[in-house]
DNA sequence: AAATATGTAGACATCTTTATCCAGATATCG
DNA sequence: CGATATCTGGATAAAGATGTCTACATATTT
């Protein structure tokens, strides 16, 4: 349903704001996250080119979110990097009435619309309440390296 | 989001239900939902076996609902063709917490949730109403041939 | 400037989805 | 029974998504 990419890049950026605003490298968010080192950089590719994150090369480069994260929306992601596809003009392609769905595609759309809105709603920061009894990306907070907890920016 | 297959299995049924209980030959139906023929026979083959339809071969054969629009929901071809995949474990397969998810994917598992309750309540007698001013499929009510809309069943 | 750590980008491999083709099974009609 | 209409199922092709590899560009450190 949501495409293996999307998935991907969802998890660096939680993984991104959990750390923000300290860097983290492809290596890092491919191991914490489970993704493939090298697919990784192409799902983080158009997270860098929507602006949502920055990439820095070289020693002590890595990704970091250019937001904060209570400003940066699951939505933003997805719509980032696998866009969803909302039905806007009738798939069969009849022009007897161009704009104005059938109750079919219109109650397709409608849950293609309601996805929309309560990924808009979910920001970052909810996901990552640190008062909740389980943190994200199913790593137990112990598991959090302190090193890395307590890392400041360079 | 949703696959073409799935698409083109709701729109047959669609039109099978503006039909019913009349049966439909492929060829009907592929030239009225414009779906490739031969493609067709995949895409109607699960909702098949899932019995939603049968399929009568030979002369004046065809395909047919098995039960009354009112009983079948967009969720029964979805989930005949393409089944939603819920997330039920963390996609990390950590065993750190087995069954409970972390916020991300309870998050997007709601989403999927709300599709599967969505469609669930959505029944294909609701999507050919008609006194509603759109038919289904996008096609203006006095473009469906009498022939078929008037015909009897065998 | 050289060495090293990092991200970038393009080529390529593999798998899945979508689409096409065709030989065969089966039902109806005359 | 023979002819015709129709669905079934398997082979194959084309396109897209996912994953891997490698040469290269750039930033930091010494």
């Amino acid at each position: 349903m949501f495409s293996q990419t999307s998935e991907y890049a969802l998890r660096a950026a939680v993984y991104l704001a959990m750390r923000a605003p300290n860097p983290q490298t492809a290596q890092q968010i491919a191991s914490e996250c489970r993704v493939p080192t090298d697919y990784l950089f192409k799902a983080l590719q158009p997270l860098s080119r929507a602006g949502l994150l920055s990439a820095q090369r070289g020693k002590h480069g890595g990704f970091s979110l250019t937001r904060d994260p209570s400003e940066i929306s699951i939505l933003d992601i997805i719509q980032a990097v696998d866009p969803i596809k909302r039905i806007r003009h009738c798939p069969l392609g009849l022009k007897e009435h161009g704009i104005r769905l059938c109750p079919v595609h219109k109650k397709l759309d409608d849950a293609l619309c309601a996805i929309e809105e309560t990924f808009r709603d979910s920001m970052l920061s909810d996901l990552i309440d640190p008062t909740a009894d389980i943190v994200p990306l199913c790593v137990k907070p112990e598991l959090i390296p302190e090193t890395a907890l307590h890392a400041k920016p360079y």
